[in-house]
RNA sequence: GGGUAGGUAGCGAAGUGGUUAAACGCAACAGACUGUAAAUCUGUCGCCCUCGGGCUUCGGAGGUUCGAAUCCUUCCCUACCCA
């Protein structure tokens, strides 16, 4: 298969790019590969200490789809030997260690959900273990004599927490070091990451030479702010919407974005072309509340399909607009039918609440609602005679069947 | 090896013998409002029973005391300085 012409791949690599280092290196690269036929290994590292991917992954990810689609190698490295450093990029703290096999198990979990996005045609998953495993510590020496204290100490993060006093661990200057062999390992011609990851990148740069080779590339991506509008998405902050969630769970989450977020989320996280991103301005100013509709349709489209999409808004007017109930409810048995039981007790065996307490609150706001009629009293007994239908503050659902 | 400063609820951070389940901020949760699960406002925010109250918490283990997060002993952990 041919690949399209420089300007087109370049017009599809820049869409929402943060940074590409150097731009002409990759133009260079771009150029003999058409001329030799041959496809650009294009890498990406992914974290297996998180397994759980949200639409912050996506864009990256989808950056990596897009050199798919242009005819080139997508090479996923699942770190499980860099796991078990843990890689303490943006982060404060030092992560903890996994062991190899809690960071296999992560990995495959991280492909089956990364096939959401990537094609498998020209796909290849490989574990570093392969090649980092396999080093003696003489190499790991010999490797880390390349770099210097103060080099590290660049990286924004570590700076910080050596200014601020905090413990940063030896083994995790190892990291960026470690990610570099990969990119040694592999041959690879362009790495991507996230603007978090621009200093482990350029290190991979730096010892790819050391090591005669020649250098890649570096292209990182936006941070795709989180539905907060403020932090970073991730799933420790619940601020995320992610790809496995459901159409409802996409949809509700999307549209509870800040406005001044939308664009990004157009341009980072839909297929949306390029031609249509101005309309798309246009339209965010003129109409905020069906922009956002369709923003949380495209993106449920993405993941789920039209279809799904189409339901996840009629339900989510249904629950919030019209106040009703969802289309599915989780269900689960409970109780003797006939039998009476505490509310306070029903509510903390199903885990609607974690702790009478909690329960007692919850009821005391107005919060709980049994087949449609609010709870005002927490020494209420239930007779449960049918299934019914619990609803704890806006939108959680359960029905409880009685045995 | 020596010295100094620290380790408090999900996080950050007050508190240095009783009135402290522990100020305050963030996060979280509920309610009102809203195009929205945003913003804003109000309330809640250890566990158990609530009228009142009971129980367990302040790095770990012991101890002093009528009474400790606060004093003592010891151990563990972190940062910085000196060597």
């Amino acid at each position: 298969m041919p690949f399209p012409s420089l300007n087109d791949q370049m017009d599809l690599i820049k869409r929402g790019v943060s940074e590409i280092i150097p731009e002409a290196d990759l133009v260079q690269k771009i150029e003999r590969s058409i001329k030799t036929n041959t496809p650009l290994n294009v890498k990406l590292g992914c974290d297996p200490s998180r397994p759980d991917l949200h639409l912050g992954h996506s864009v990256v990810l989808r950056k990596l789809r897009q050199f798919q689609d242009l005819g080139h190698t997508a090479i996923l490295i699942v770190g499980d030997f860099t796991g078990m450093i843990g890689d303490p990029s943006g982060k404060s703290k030092t992560r903890p260690s996994l062991s190899l096999e809690e960071t296999r198990k992560n990995g495959e979990s991280y492909f089956d959900q990364a096939k959401k996005v990537l094609s498998e045609k020209n796909l290849k998953m490989i574990y570093n273990s392969d090649w980092l495993g396999k080093m003696s510590f003489a190499d790991v020496i010999k490797l880390a004599s390349k770099y210097t204290v103060s080099q590290m100490l660049e990286r924004e993060d570590f700076h910080m927490r050596f200014n601020k006093e905090e413990p940063i661990s030896l083994h995790e200057f190892l990291y960026p070091l470690a990610q570099a062999m990969d990119s040694v390992a592999i041959d690879s011609d362009v790495e991507l990451g996230g603007t978090d990851q621009k200093f482990n990148l350029l290190v991979g740069r730096a010892i790819q030479r050391e090591f005669g080779k020649e250098a890649q590339v570096i292209l990182t991506m936006p941070i795709l702010p989180g539905t907060d509008g403020i932090e970073k998405m991730s799933k420790s902050l619940d601020n995320y919407i992610g790809i496995s969630d459901s159409p409802r769970e996409i949809f509700g989450k999307t549209l509870s974005i800040p406005d001044r977020l939308m664009y990004d989320f157009f341009v980072l996280a839909t297929n949306i072309p390029n031609t249509e991103l101005q309309e798309i301005r246009t339209a965010i100013e003129s109409s905020p509340r069906n922009t956002k509709r369709r923003l949380a349709k495209e993106i449920v489209t993405l993941y789920h399909s039209k279809e799904a999409a189409q339901a996840a808004e009629e339900e989510f007017d249904r629950i919030f607009v019209k106040k009703d109930l969802p289309d599915e409810i989780e269900e689960m048995n409970y109780g003797v039918k006939g039998s009476p039981v505490n509310i306070l007790q029903l509510l903390a065996d199903t885990k609607l609440a974690p702790s009478k307490g909690e329960a007692r609150r919850l009821i005391e706001q107005g919060g709980i609602t049994i087949n449609n009629e609010k709870i005002s009293d927490p020494k209420m007994e239930i007779v449960l005679a049918e299934p019914a239908i619990i609803k704890v503050g806006k939108r959680k659902f359960l029905k409880i069947i009685p045995a």
